[in-house]
DNA sequence: CATTGTGAAGCGTTTCACAGCC
DNA sequence: GGCTGTGAAACGCTTCACAATG
């Protein structure tokens, strides 16, 4: 009767993390595993067994004291809290390099984001066909916004067009942006960001790269022990 | 006697802000601004003037009270604490669509990171250039690992491929890795991993999506909103 | 007197530790 | 007995607020 959809808030740190579990209880659901403790899926995930539980435990009480919890049911149950029930069509902006890659990836529509379209703004790559998905005028972006019910859009165009094209994404009604390009996007109160910049990881690296070396040249003098960055 | 190092430990927060300022500052300094606030910053950069004015204090005490900070000046420390102040070759494994992006993605040359090498383990991929950079075979790993003392990998390689590709990149001597499969990988201590999942990034949005929309209907229909009792 | 640098308060996340339950 | 679920402690990061100062 009531819609089903009682749902605490979720902290934004479980929410980064859902989707790892996810993926590793759908391998195990593959492999016929029925059940898997926090102990378990903690290893798998590369984090520890209380982070597991707390995290689960924002879902609901979905497991079972002294067995663990139902792979199949978790697997759904996070799928729900996730909204991935149905299919989220993204619409790519920029067929250059990344474009291309982006839209080539099988993971992509295998997960669940299936590519409604590319687009471009320069003519000259517009009509290309790129895994099945032909690269269209970015004047189109409305149209293939609307018709497909696009709600997520990717920009990877140059640093220098990724404000221009967030401008039109969200113009054409998208919400929600995944963000390639090396710049801070501004965008309307309500629409989400998420950005992904090659470079700034392998800075970071970078930095314990370069720490490692200081703190070898020092261990000469001092035998503090260095907590690395690893999994 | 102490070599120059006598670095804070700086917070895994700021380290991943401070790519982020440097970017910005070095548009500054082409756009021949030769100072700024931590107000100013913080604008172009998206955050809040006390986190700049925190994480800059990491590095020492670089600003002047009442003026700012010089931009050339910051720039320069930012790169020492990254340790930008020289190149870091990386090799690339996996020559498919997400590696062959990589390595033409010209940002990672001109950012400090020239890409040594690009290796695949399918001998029909070895020959072709991409971005002027012949793929060769992953039994050459260690050989380019050791010519071009490359410290970093990027795994670009199918998720069933990841674990072996991190294991042939620490034996040949890389101790950082930047992971783009969807697999937690298992390393040695001490190495230092960063993972890019796209098809996390596309779930995290999905779930405000999916939150955005159960929040409007459910306005509709019943007032019964399950505020959280802390359960 | 505008702006930095920073103790201290506030807040969100992680971890602990154990009661509750199967 | 074994494992979950969760208060409470510990931790780290962010923000506040203001003294320090060029």
């Amino acid at each position: 009767m009531p819609v089903e959809r009682p749902r605490r808030r979720i902290p934004e740190a479980t929410v980064a993390r859902l989707p790892v579990y996810l993926r590793i209880l759908i391998e195990q659901a593959n492999e016929e595993v029925e059940s898997i403790s926090s102990d378990g899926l903690a290893e798998l995930a590369g984090v520890n067994a209380a982070k597991v539980r707390k995290d689960l435990s924002y879902l609901g009480s979905y497991g079972t004291r002294g067995v663990g919890y139902e792979v199949a049911f978790l697997v759904y149950q996070i799928r729900r809290e996730l909204g991935l029930t149905h299919d989220w069509p993204v619409v790519i902006v920029g067929a250059g390099n990344l474009g291309q890659a982006l839209a080539g990836y099988g993971g992509f529509g295998q997960r669940g984001f299936p590519v409604a379209g590319v687009v471009d703004i320069d003519p000259s790559k517009v009509g290309s066909v790129i895994a099945g998905v032909r690269v269209r005028h970015i004047d189109d972006l409305d149209q293939i916004v609307q018709t497909r019910h696009v709600n997520i859009g990717v920009v990877a165009t140059p640093p220098s067009a990724a404000q221009d094209a967030a401008d039109r994404l969200t113009r054409a009604g998208v919400t929600s942006i995944l963000n390639f390009a090396p710049v801070v996007l501004a965008v309307p109160n309500g629409i989400s960001v998420r950005k992904v910049d090659l470079a700034v990881e392998l800075q970071i690296l970078s930095y314990y790269e370069q720490r490692r070396m200081g703190v070898g040249l020092q261990a000469i003098g001092s035998s503090d022990s260095g907590r690395g960055a690893s999994a």
